[in-house]
DNA sequence: TGCCAACATGTCACATCTGACATAGACTCA
DNA sequence: TGAGTCTATGTCAGATGTGACATGTTGGCA
């Protein structure tokens, strides 16, 4: 596994070698786990690109800036409907978050 | 509208006409309910196309008979999560995830 | 008719996610 | 240097979602 990836994967709330192995990672999980890192970095991406701070995008979702920085960090405590919500804030429409979803990267076991 | 569209997103947990009027959803939200809408539909289509019951599904998703019919009802009680979840459980690829959410209907205010 | 499997619906204790807040680090600009 | 802006991280009470269970409904099939 390249090592980036296995960073992403680690901070995305499934750390490699510990006592919940890697390995243990149904093909589903694993897809569900990338789909969140893709949508994460989609989210940072599109803010920034539209010039938005933390701030305000979490003013438009009412929500707050700690939790948009948690959704850009992949916490593994932020829900795929709060991710959606946000890109949807951002201004994305549903064929973004389709082409988002269909070209995240898939993980080798 | 069209009354099948309105049912659907009664059943959603958006009351036409009711104190919480339909109309103030803002876009974000009713592209956010229509996604649910879409992914619950899918996932049935998909669930019946591989003759599969609800309790069998929920058995791969270690979730319960119940809470997969709520999924297919559209239950607005049930996440976004755990419809990509079941949809992953029930076979379907990323890219049929997205093709799914690119082909979701628009209803018009 | 009764039986059976599949699906729908309501409820509840428990788990997880949430916004808000505090606080700290990084960076720019004067 | 200090002030201002942006982002990261930790915490927590309250909101929301969860699986499990009970029970009801539907549609075969004998």
């Amino acid at each position: 596994m390249k090592t980036n990836k296995r960073k992403r994967l680690e901070k995305a709330g499934w750390k490699v070698g510990s006592a919940k192995d890697f390995l243990d990672l149904t093909p589903e999980e694993s897809a569900f786990v990338e789909l969140k890192l893709t949508l994460s970095a989609s989210l940072k991406e599109r803010r920034q690109r539209h010039g938005l701070s933390q701030h305000e995008l979490a003013k438009r979702l009412r929500s707050s800036q700690s939790r948009v920085a948690k959704m850009e960090a992949s916490d593994p405590a932020v829900s795929l409907d709060l991710l959606v919500r946000a890109l949807l804030a951002a201004g994305a429409k549903k064929k973004d978050i389709a082409k988002a979803i269909a070209k995240s990267e898939s993980i080798a076991a």
